[in-house]
DNA sequence: CGGTGCTCTGCAATCGAATGCACTGTTCTC
DNA sequence: GAGAACAGTGCATTCGATTGCAGAGCACCG
């Protein structure tokens, strides 16, 4: 036999369907006699009656999934914030569609699409890029949304996101703590918020420490990755300006380093240190470990689906956004400098 | 104005909305006048109008969904997996639905559960521990499956699976040929059937190429993790036993053995090589890069998909499994022995 | 005892698309 | 030129659950 309907649970109950319905329904179950519901209830249960989602969401438009949108879940940033979404989604009933967009603006634009055909209740947003008139137009259809380790500035949308300036803040005060005077950035792309906010945040942090403050210690990197960090790292050395330690914009950047030190004979950190940010795993099994700034990837997840649910419980609430702490985590990649 | 609906475009067109229907249907298309259809197509476009999929299901009772039951999002091994079966599924019109089961028996049945409820039209299941008796279940309900990473034995599902056997052999082969003779093997626990396949291999292999076959070799760890791999080691090294060369059960436990080495100051590949088995990102960073057996993760996933898909498509096709060959990816941790 | 109010249940429409069946008008065949 | 075959379209029902509305039954009050 198939999987019971409504209508056989109702039958074998000796009730109308509609009375069924209201009885399983928890928020319609004050309509139905005690006695009555308790009977359906029953009878549901024998028959193993799971109510399907895609009939009910025909007539309650509401599809019970929200669209997760990130760049790339190759990258280790994302599974544990996926990881932190799914599990506050999934008590609540709700699923989460990912779709991968690589940055690429005209796949994202054609990913949401997808999703929204999909009829999802809300999005997540992860990626960096969104431009505005995607976003625009998304907020003035009415679309649920939550920006996640992005900070959409001038439009009004919840988000996530990790106190970056603090992070980069805390980094440069251990360097400077261990005796750095010279501190370089490896900033992240300038067309990426986090790459500004952290670029921005280390100046601020280096001026307002009494720091050597030269705009020639601090190069932005074209992509986050390991091998636009090396070039960068390159540029710097070759350029000549002297320093003695690197903030890296992230750890793939601060990866890009160590692969700069092995090929010139740089001794870290003895002769540089070096701070990544994003705390990925493994870190703490390099040669040396990697001093960096740990984002609680899980918890942005979870406040994340959180905020997002609240948003489709209560459409009209004000825009509420979260900024979370970050801690350093110190390893063997920092130490004071040589002249120290 | 809402999203427009069938009928709306029918209206617009001047046509019923069985017509247009059938029109915007590719497979129907051939019963509309080949102008009418064009027509209807074009005001669609026009409209913007997109197939509501929950409607849509109801009637064919396809949810365009497909559930994904994983261990842990979080370990890195799947994230590449998940990805390729994304890719695979996007274009074919079908989503994803991810559940982490944390491999706990009573968790998967639920999310299992949650899953069906949901109208997944089938399920790619990656988690090792699946225990027969839900499996068996599932199989007789008609739920169409394709297992990653783990052949059933006895049963008949399709499955993608590396090339465990032909990975372990060519790790001891490569070892060999270096001139080690005496080779430890690090297993994966025994309840998990690669840890079982992999131990096997490992043995045969050391015989077929007449290496030393020792049992006291081979040692296994509680589980795939760092520090049970270390403390496997642990317990090799402190047994007495000879051996110049590990081959660990996977990645992880071959970075537990790296801990070991620190600890100790063993000279890792001067004293002893290691080998890894997976190629979890990040390894090349490794101070030394270690030497280690790749899985195609991204092509599990895409083969799974595809298999998935074909079962939709073709409900009564006999399974077929695939084995993928995996390749050895040699970095620094493996050297000749010292006294070769 | 009639009227009012209340609780509980049933009826029927609805959500949006798909589809079997019936109908119309055209073309083809003998 | 009559009848058959057929292409094209419309009508109405269906999928499974939800929900506004109406009606039945009952109790209570004046």
């Amino acid at each position: 036999m198939q999987t019971p309907t409504l209508r056989d649970v109702a039958h074998a109950a000796g009730v109308h369907p509609a009375t069924a319905s209201r009885a399983l329904n928890p928020s319609t179950r004050a309509l139905v006699n005690a006695d009555t519901a308790r009977r359906v209830i029953k009878v549901a249960e024998s028959l193993g009656y799971r109510p399907n989602p895609i009939a009910r969401g025909l007539k309650t438009s509401k599809s019970g999934s929200v669209g997760l949108v990130i760049p790339d879940l190759t990258n280790p940033l994302f599974p544990p914030i996926v990881r932190g979404i799914e599990d506050v989604l999934e008590p609540a009933g709700y699923s989460g569609l990912i779709v991968n967009t690589d940055n690429d603006p005209d796949r994202e634009q054609a990913q949401i699409e997808s999703l929204r055909s999909r009829q999802v209740e809300g999005l997540i947003v992860a990626t960096a890029l969104v431009h505005h008139p995607l976003l625009e137009q998304l907020r003035r259809e009415g679309v649920l949304m939550v920006m996640v380790n992005r900070r959409p500035d001038g439009i009004d949308v919840p988000s996530i996101t990790p106190d970056d300036a603090a992070g980069i803040q805390m980094a440069v005060q251990h360097l400077a703590g261990l005796g750095h005077r010279r501190i370089a950035h490896l900033a992240g792309p300038p067309n990426t918020s986090t790459g500004v906010v952290r670029a921005r945040s280390f100046r601020s942090t280096v001026r307002d420490l009494g720091l050597d403050d030269d705009p020639a210690l601090v190069t932005t990197c074209r992509y986050w990755s390991e091998d636009s960090g090396a070039e960068a790292l390159r540029e710097l050395l070759d350029s000549g300006v002297e320093f003695t330690a690197v903030v890296a914009g992230n750890d793939l950047i601060a990866l890009g380093c160590y692969d700069v030190f092995a090929e010139r004979g740089i001794d870290c950190p003895r002769t540089m240190s070096v701070v990544g940010f994003n705390d990925i795993p493994f870190l703490d099994k390099l040669r040396p470990p990697l001093t960096t700034v740990a984002i609680p990837h899980q918890q942005i997840g979870t406040e994340a689906a959180r905020l997002l649910l609240d948003g489709i419980a209560e459409p009209n609430r004000p825009a509420r956004s979260v900024l979370l702490p970050l801690t350093l985590v110190v390893r063997g990649s920092t130490a004071p400098p040589r002249d120290a």
